[in-house]
RNA sequence: GCGCCAGUAGCUCAGGUGGACAGAGCAACGGCCUUCUAAGCCGUAGGUCAGGGGUUCGAAUCCCUUCUGGCGCGCCA
């Protein structure tokens, strides 16, 4: 919608400066959006109230100008007028808005080709395999896996991948942590240290080592024990991660090692290559890396005095391997408590003679989860914390996920378990559904009296019967869909999409509770289920992008039942 | 101390590349079920956009500054 009236504005402009009533120039940034209040159309620009300094012209005069020129043969627009100071306000003509109608029946019109099948890969979730994920890393994976979903949606080719960092100092400690309880399980006393992993998980591998392995590892020597137990409950717990996720509907194409990029020499090759470019120098036995020659504010270690090389070193490696790999956009999905790795990493980028620009990392602030009211640590060195697990299983895996979707990922998320679990029935994610479900019971009715559903199809039904206000909103609202998509990848802001399913949904439940769809008046009721069938195609979609599911039904809510949970025939409080 | 993110209605948050009277949901209050699911709809009330300066014809939005909260500033990962 947006690019059609840009595309006018554009012609117009072109022949008011060969009219001479503007003077050539490039065509500025300009606003194409929604005014604040509808009345005063469906689009406004302020290039006019832009250009006036330039043009050295009054922006109403600009306005004039380039409504004069404006010529629209295909009968888009209802209106065009200048208003206030000199804005451009638009109104689609309902003839354009029937056709955009037919386009989404069609499937035309959800199609959104911004990738063109590029190369595109969404790195996210990467917990170290140390322990359950929290939820925490829950925010993180839906957000990168409907980032991956939106980009699909748009064209890309996209590749989702997990890095697993399986070597260093914290798999060492679990696995010393492992040992350690393996130990008390045979009637050992054991003092155990303050960096260890105390959660009960830990206990649990333990005990599984014990009925595998019997009494193998106290014969052992520790080191080796431990090494084999750091691989032992490092891929345990990847594993049990990976079912975590996959209960939370997210998947991924690849999982790249830290252990294997050593193990294959990328980690000493990508050192060796900035050490050849000049780019290390040492100092107090360590080797670090020229990060202030690229932007960063320190340089940083690469290789520690004891000979090994950092976490850092692997990253740059990784980098270098996801770089070679030829995708034209790679997105990072990051914890913020992460944001200070942004920089040195993008110098390693340059450093490298990659192009920054291609790297987007998206930081996600932290869930600070409470319950009933009181704050709940959250951590792997500490003993209790709330996983990602049991909030899906608390409050179900649509309203976890629109949960985390509901902000943009730099705000900081409230998350209160009590709230969530207690009072689910209003979270946002039914009143999306429910209005998918209710345009599903009434072709269920429709179907009842005799209507051939599928049958009626926009190209034979009188769309012009689609006249009051609240369906031209409605029939808008649907048509904009592939823009909160388009909006949402640009920005890598995948909350954009589920405000605009809400508004969708909301758009609708007006409508559902101001007009009936099936009444004696046929034509007009087959134009109203052609209508509330790309509704119902839009909502879908949009929640399938979202990872949450489209019912077709929702229980309709049982009030004898919630009242004897309520525990006694207290006054039949119509709840909501 | 330095850096990043945030501070918008009682609560949770949109809006933020400057633009037309500041938005939503929840909570509060008042209405709407003999008709397609009331998990819904309609209405009322609620705001010095944290405070103070500045730039501009115009600032919630940009700049400076103060305050508050979170996070980060390792030869940890």
């Amino acid at each position: 919608m947006k690019s059609h009236i840009r595309e006018l504005l554009a012609r117009a402009i072109e022949k008011a400066a060969k009219g001479g009533e503007l003077k050539v120039t490039d065509l500025p940034p300009l606003l194409l959006e929604p005014p604040k209040q509808k009345e005063l159309g469906d689009l406004a620009t302020n290039v006019a109230l832009i250009w006036a300094k330039e043009q050295r012209k009054s922006p109403r005069a600009i306005a004039e100008a380039i409504l004069k020129n404006l010529e629209d043969p295909d009968g888009i627009l209802a209106r065009a007028e200048v208003a206030g100071p000199g804005f451009l306000n638009f109104s689609f003509s309902p003839r354009f808005c029937y056709e955009r109608l037919r386009a989404v029946e069609d499937g035309r019109e959800l199609e959104v080709d911004l990738g063109r099948g590029e190369k595109v890969q969404v790195e996210f979730a990467s917990a170290n395999p140390t322990g359950p994920l929290h939820v925490g890393h829950g925010r993180v994976a839906v957000i990168g896996d409907v980032l991956a979903r939106l980009f699909e949606a748009a064209g890309f080719a996209v590749e989702r991948e997990y890095y697993v960092n399986d070597t260093g100092r914290q798999i060492e400690q679990l696995g010393l942590s492992i040992y350690l309880r393996y130990r008390e399980l045979h009637g050992e006393t054991i003092a155990f240290p303050q960096e260890g992993y105390p959660g009960d998980y830990v206990r649990e591998l333990a005990a599984e080592v014990k009925r595998r392995w019997g009494e193998r590892f106290l014969a052992e020597k520790r080191e080796d024990a431990v090494q084999f137990l750091s691989g032992f409950g490092g891929e345990s717990l990847l594993g049990a991660i990976r079912r975590d996720l996959a209960d939370f509907g997210i998947t991924f194409d690849s999982f790249v090692s830290e252990k294997g990029l050593r193990e294959r020499k990328e980690v000493e090759r990508t050192i060796e290559l900035l050490r050849s470019r000049g780019l290390l120098y040492r100092e107090e036995g360590a080797e670090w890396f020229r990060a202030t020659a690229y932007g960063d504010d320190k340089d940083r270690t690469v290789v520690k005095s004891d000979g090994e090389l950092t976490y850092f070193a692997s990253d740059i490696a990784y980098h270098r391997n996801k770089f070679e790999r030829g995708f034209k956009k790679l997105i990072n999905v990051w914890g913020a408590d992460h944001h200070g790795y942004v920089n040195r990493l993008k110098a390693a980028v340059k450093a490298l003679g990659y192009d920054p620009e291609i790297l987007h990392v998206v930081l996600v602030q932290m869930v600070h989860l409470t319950r009933g009211g009181e704050p709940v640590r959250m951590g792997k060195r500490l003993g209790e914390f709330v996983t990602l697990r049991e909030v899906v299983e608390e409050v179900g895996k649509d309203a976890a996920r629109f949960f985390f979707l509901m902000r943009k990922s730099d705000s900081h998320l409230d998350f209160d378990l009590e709230l969530a679990k207690k009072e689910s029935s209003e979270n946002p994610v039914f009143y999306v559904q429910y209005a998918h479900a209710r345009i599903a019971s009434i072709f269920e009715q429709a179907r009842q009296s005799g209507i051939d559903v599928e049958a009626v199809r926009s190209n034979a039904v009188m769309l012009e019967r689609l006249e009051r206000a609240e369906e031209m909103e409605l029939i808008k609202r649907v048509i904009q869909c592939p823009e909160a998509i388009e909006e949402s990848v640009r920005e890598l802001e995948p909350h954009r999409l589920a405000f605009y399913l809400l508004e969708l949904a909301g758009e609708f439940h007006r409508y559902y509770n101001r007009f009936r769809v099936i009444s004696d008046d046929g034509e007009l009721t087959r134009a109203r289920l052609v209508l509330l069938r790309n509704v119902q195609k839009v909502v879908r979609s949009g929640l399938h992008l979202l990872g949450v599911e489209a019912p077709s039904r929702m229980a309709p809510r049982d009030e004898a039942a919630l009242d004897a949970a309520a525990g006694a025939a207290e006054s039949s409080t119509r709840g909501r």
